[in-house]
DNA sequence: CGCTGGATTGAGGCCGATCAACTTCAGTGG
DNA sequence: CCACTGAAGTTGATCGGCCTCAATCCAGCG
């Protein structure tokens, strides 16, 4: 959280395969199809590409929210502060998501993002974006519905016990990781002490909580090694439909 | 929630002064303004509006995503389903709020909405906004920013412990029920009942804070009716910047 | 090889849940 | 007007889950 952000800049200029499955495609598309004067508001234009090494920040709190950041490849960790100064991880973003919507409102991101591995992020100028929406609002329905869906992220975090959390976050974690790895195998891009702070609870609890979840052999689990051997258990966990005393 | 749903039709054709402050106002407010046919996709045109008794429902859980709903008067519940059929309230409603974009991705409502006492709502039909603001791109910035503001509601839900919940739960009441009285004396539209179950404590644990706060004079409350004496207090104390003792 | 930071495991304490009793309020009908 | 009734709210005692603090283990790395 100390280091300056390492930034490397390139033009996005061709088609890019990495581009799959991001959020922002089927808009940001057009730009590597149609041939474009930088004018020319009937395509979205990536403002820059920027290479962020592992703890790099992507903005700071108070910075003036100017643009949308869609993750390439890697993972960021969004960080709010508290009064005292304590850190509290406020989300994750994996590959292909997009992170600003929710600071359109005030104009202002009033938290920070790290980066939790070397990740790449395409940066969107939010004029941009407003301006090419309103020459295509064809592409609106496109993102209401993934607005929507961002809406509806994290709902296990309000999940009554430590349990019902963690199961909620590695199921979650299981369907946005996927496209790197098979589905229910992954590696943890985070600390245990990260995963507590997302989820209020200690690193202790987390880690009790693995070891419990390994003990009843509904996942394996060593370091950041992740392998789920009951999908489904972890899924009813989390909904609170069994409770495996 | 057993009652059916009492509705009382009519069809928008003034300018309505509930209409003040309502987040759609500006887009909805074409609609009175322009001579208009049913066909013309240059206004948004309230399909109707409904009166809800108390404890009738707007939707069930399940029902296809087909209408925006716009609240002009009174409040709103969302409830929750738990496998083992236990209810969560999801979140309120109040005036000039919204129902609807959190479902938009998968077109379906998860959950029921029920009226806390007797509601107006303006049924927006999904389509007919969508063909809006196709044809009015202009309002896309208006839209982004309420939708934004809408994602960053409920921070307060994750806090970690039940004294900053509840104190959080009455600082957003205060902002968000001003309209109705003055911006610190208010009558809470839920019972302690509903609120614990928002925000994942007991009403017994409400019950208590509730007089922990009024002993030490922070508040004034008895039953529904609430005085907040000391709002900067209040509000360090949701950001944990205060603890007393 | 030792160093360093993250992860794990253990013992004790506190916050909030649970269960139960009592009080107050709101609605109803006599 | 009051008596009755059921729902909502308050208050108290006990219990359990998670936090706190501390020690130990382990992987990665110079």
């Amino acid at each position: 959280m100390t280091s300056p952000i390492t930034a490397n800049m390139q033009t996005a200029q061709t088609k890019d395969p990495s581009c799959r499955g991001c959020h922002l495609t089927p808009l940001c598309h057009t730009i590597h199809d149609a041939t474009t004067s930088h004018l020319n508001p009937g395509s979205l234009r990536v403002k820059s590409r920027i290479i962020l090494q592992k703890n790099a920040t992507l903005f700071m709190p108070d910075q003036p929210f100017q643009h949308l950041y869609a993750i390439e490849q890697g993972a960021v960790k969004t960080i709010e502060y508290e009064a005292d100064g304590g850190e509290l991880i406020r989300g994750f973003y994996f590959s292909g998501e997009i992170i600003g919507y929710e600071s359109i409102y005030s104009g202002r991101f009033h938290f920070s993002a790290a980066a939790l591995s070397e990740t790449h992020v395409c940066v969107i100028d939010y004029r941009d974006f407003l301006t090419f929406m309103q020459a295509n609002p064809e592409y609106q329905q496109h993102v209401f519905h993934f607005i929507s869906m961002q809406m509806n992220l994290g709902a296990y975090l309000v999940s009554a016990t430590a349990n019902r959390k963690l199961a909620g976050f590695l199921v979650d974690l299981s369907s946005r990781l996927h496209r790197q790895t098979h589905r229910d195998e992954f590696q943890l891009p985070m600390s245990r002490q990260d995963i507590g702070s997302y989820l209020r609870m200690t690193a202790e609890t987390v880690s009790r909580i693995c070891t419990w979840l390994q003990q009843k052999e509904i996942i394996a689990i060593q370091y950041k090694s992740v392998r789920i051997l009951q999908p489904d258990t972890l899924r009813q966990l989390a909904e609170g439909s069994v409770s495996l005393e």
